[in-house]
DNA sequence: ATATTACCCACAGAATTACTAGGCAAACAC
DNA sequence: GTGTTTGCCTAGTAATTCTGTGGGTAATAT
């Protein structure tokens, strides 16, 4: 597993965000309602997102999240990193790159920087409004 | 974290038993030792391999393991699949194809299966031989 | 018989995951 | 102002997984 809830939800609220960008503010308590999600859990998942300039917050009635850029400007690798933190596959790559002892005669490390380098590009080469052209389709 | 300890120690001593082919057993504290992994964990990892046929095992003096094919005949995709017992990448994916009661109309599923494939495909596209190779260069 | 090996079962501490509880702070309606 | 609606913050916790450990049994060679 690479990707918890955390990251997966974070990124279903992205999408659900995207689908109903109207300029107005969604409140934290229909997000979860409609996606099914624990409100209390998502506080934090939306509370990152929200440090971290991915989306708008206001208090107070009428308040809520919405999206600040355009679709094509979030990507999913982007996302989960935020949320997840790391997307390594490994605990020898997840430190820094030479962490472990053994990396300068590791004979699998090289593969694990391969694939590490291989799943990031395949996250930061898809955009919300990717997915979200992904669901029309269907 | 896609791979634990698990899935990289097995490697290691794949790779590790390759290096030393010579047809002789070579008795498993030996690779803990050389490995600098724990005797006793990697009793549990010794055991899956055997018991799928990974390995040829003998008890007593003079024995231990081996392998028992090509090298070029062992894909990393493979060992991984064997030990870690699952390489899902979301537990979306894990359960079978429609565990998820959203999966009909969930619009980061799809991309959830892609990234399962290209990982499949990655691993599946390297051999403990090619492992050697690498380290051959360096 | 003894030493050397693999094999098997149960347990355990640490870390991580997925939440939950409860209160505080800001914005708006009146 | 008061009250309601919202987001924000800190702590705790049950369940699960990870990374082992301990103790004994079975097979093989000398």
């Amino acid at each position: 597993m690479i990707v918890s809830t955390k990251g997966r939800y974070a990124l279903r609220v992205m999408v659900y965000l995207a689908q109903r960008c109207t300029g107005e503010y969604i409140p934290l308590k229909e997000i979860a309602e409609s996606e099914n999600i624990s409100q209390k859990y998502l506080e934090a998942i939306m509370s990152t997102l929200s440090k971290a300039g991915f989306v708008d917050a206001v208090h107070g009635k009428g308040g809520g999240y919405r999206l600040n850029r355009p679709t094509e400007e979030y990507t999913v690798g982007g996302i989960l990193k935020l949320t997840e933190g790391s997307l390594a596959t490994v605990s020898c790559t997840s430190q820094g790159p030479s962490a472990c002892s053994r990396s300068t005669c590791c004979q699998t490390l090289p593969m694990w920087e391969r694939l590490d380098k291989m799943i990031d590009e395949f996250f930061e080469g898809i955009t919300l409004a990717d997915l979200l052209r992904e669901s029309e389709q269907a």
